[in-house]
RNA sequence: UGGCUCAUGGUGUAACUGGCAACACGUCUGGUUUUGGUCCAGAAGAGUCUAGGUUCGAUCCCUAGUGAGCCAACCA
């Protein structure tokens, strides 16, 4: 038995109504389904989760997934998005079956409206905006009619013909089905199928004057393309009275009507999940871009040096259901270092460095030492490091006096310096300000790592890395916070989301060195600077910048 | 003056559809370890929102209440 595919032990409820419908004569071939996003943004780790959800559907039922567009909108959306949206896809490794587009369904989405409009089923109203909403009322108490709402059939098709070829302006009149004014759902209540809209859409240029709303048009692409199970989130659980209305009204005898069921959008802690939020964030220049390390952008999470497969085992362990939830970043951070430990490459890198000098060490000698590219892992060998009298150690590994609870270097106590001796802390010099500017130790020649020497199997209190002083490279590395101090910043009604933003989600050390072999390192690889965390190069163009992806686990007590 | 949905340890999901609540993350102990990583062993933590009801038996079914979310864009 494969381990990869007995994960999922428990079935979420949506896959027992899609058993159940199986059970209940569908057959198996009849099955398929759609990821639909709108190609007004980026991709974040909450679309994630629906892509794998459907994308996962389609592995264990041998279905079809489409990815379809939902460009109904031409006033935000654009090619930019489309293209990110099927990289990010891609990247995550899941393929499609057909590249679909609503907009490849307007002409017969327009024959469907005139049909209805034939069987007295939509109007044009003339009214405004404001007028329309002011009629619909509010959910408590029942809604007026329209004053348009009885027009006879031929002005309808004239109007709407007109609508079409451009005779009125935005605002001017809308197509609306007649349903029910004084329904509890508001959604029922004479919605608008069409609108005016002037704006060269970036598929259709300028064919179309008039474009479907979400409603009109969403539920019929899943049928037209015959899907089976059409999942989407909580808020749309009251669209789907109306999304069953319009399929009643079209449907063919003999065809498959898709079914719409609703689960919980995923949210995680100290992030916002919200599309109009984040593209708020990149276009205020609050954040680098989409794929700013910071960003909960699949784009973002790449960047920062997240695998996809992290990702998917993430979506996997959070599971499905309809409850409100905010998910622990806690849990994505453990799925990210149970994959990077395994695959990343160790160096030694020291992001704060300061000087260390083994007064016992020959002056211009220089050894090399030999140090594994992955405990986790023999295949990936081993790798050579230069060792002298000088080097750097991070600031943050020394202390004049120490609480024993600190296993690092202090005055007088060993400790091992990784891959090479074990030293002791003999004094230190301080500049003007009274900081350390050096450190003077004392080594043991007979404790080289792995020369299986009494003296190298001492027991000591800690191991720290370090870098030659006389052969290392610079580089600058990001290290990264959480964007917001608010666990859940969507939540806060009262203050802009923007007020919680963490100013310190960003620090950058532009004199972190690094021992030589950080020449090598590749664009598409993982790697471990140990102690400090899982590292990714920050973009094919320079080899200098690396962000920090995660730390390791930290169990540190003092 | 409404409709729909949801309610299980700190977090997220389970519970063979009625048989005294399981898994993962997190937390805490201890062991191993040349990364305070990994790995190994173990612990604490909910009696399932409340009140009734049905039943031999309820997390599960029913009723009421409470709390939360969604719905009044020509957004999706």
């Amino acid at each position: 038995m494969n381990n990869s595919d007995s994960i999922n032990l428990n079935e979420n409820f949506l896959e027992q109504i899609i058993k159940n419908d199986l059970s209940n004569g569908l057959d198996n071939t009849d099955l398929r389904f759609r990821f639909p996003p709108e190609p007004n943004g980026f991709l974040h780790i909450g679309h994630a989760k629906s892509i794998c959800l459907n994308f996962g559907f389609g592995k264990t039922f041998s279905a079809p997934v489409n990815l379809r567009f939902d460009d109904t909108n031409p006033e935000k959306e654009s090619t930019e998005f489309i293209d990110a949206i099927k990289k990010d896809i891609t990247w995550l490794g899941f393929q499609w079956d057909s590249e679909c587009y609503a907009s490849d369904y307007f002409d017969q989405l327009y024959d469907w409206a005139v049909m209805l409009i034939k069987k007295g089923k939509a109007y044009v109203d003339s009214q405004s905006q404001e007028e329309i909403s002011e009629q619909r009322g509010v959910p408590t108490s029942s809604g007026k009619k329209s004053p348009h709402r009885d027009r006879e059939v031929i002005e309808n098709l004239d109007l709407f013909e007109k609508m079409k070829k451009g005779h009125f302006k935005p605002g001017d009149c809308v197509l609306r089905a007649k349903i029910d004014m004084s329904s509890p759902n508001m959604h029922m209540r004479d919605p608008v199928l069409y609108r005016i809209i002037n704006t060269s859409h970036h598929r259709t240029n300028d064919k179309w004057k008039i474009y479907p709303t979400y409603d009109w048009a969403h539920g019929q692409s899943d049928y037209i393309e015959q899907i089976s199970h059409s999942f989407c989130t909580l808020e749309f659980e009251v669209h789907r009275e109306l999304y069953d209305w319009f399929l009643q009204n079209i449907y063919d005898e003999g065809k498959l009507l898709p079914k719409q069921r609703e689960f919980a959008r995923l949210n995680l802690s100290y992030t916002i999940m919200s599309k109009r939020k984040l593209s708020e964030l990149v276009e205020s220049g609050l954040v680098s871009g989409w794929d700013d390390p910071r960003m909960p952008t699949i784009s973002g999470l790449r960047r920062r040096g997240v695998p996809a497969s992290a990702i998917i085992a993430f979506c996997e362990k959070v599971g499905v259901s309809k409850r409100e939830n905010i998910i622990d970043f806690a849990l994505l951070d453990f799925c990210t270092r149970e994959i990077l430990n395994k695959i990343s490459y160790r160096l030694m890198v020291v992001l704060d460095p300061v000087e260390l000098i083994i007064e016992n060490y020959e002056n211009d000698k220089s050894e090399n030492l030999v140090a594994e590219n992955n405990p986790e892992d023999e295949s990936y060998g081993n790798r050579e490091i230069t060792f002298s009298k000088k080097l750097f150690i991070e600031r943050e590994d020394f202390k004049e006096e120490a609480n024993r609870k600190f296993f690092r270097l202090t005055l007088g106590k060993e400790v091992r310096l990784k891959n090479a001796y074990i030293i002791k802390g003999e004094r230190v010099e301080k500049d003007a300000e009274g900081n350390i500017s050096k450190i003077y130790c004392s080594y043991d020649p007979k404790s080289k790592s792995g020369s299986g020497s009494p003296e190298s199997l001492r027991k000591v209190k800690g191991t720290i890395h370090w870098v030659d002083k006389n052969n290392y490279e610079n580089i600058s590395v990001n290290i990264y916070d959480k964007l917001f101090n608010s666990e859940s910043p969507d939540d806060d009604k009262e203050n802009d989301f923007k007020d919680s933003l963490n100013e310190n989600s960003l620090k950058t050390f532009n004199n972190a060195c690094a021992e030589k072999n950080i020449n090598n390192v590749e664009f598409d690889k993982y790697y471990q600077f140990q102690r400090k965390g899982y590292f990714k190069l920050d973009s094919k163009k320079s080899d200098k910048i690396f962000n920090r992806t995660v730390t390791l686990r930290d169990n540190k007590k003092f």
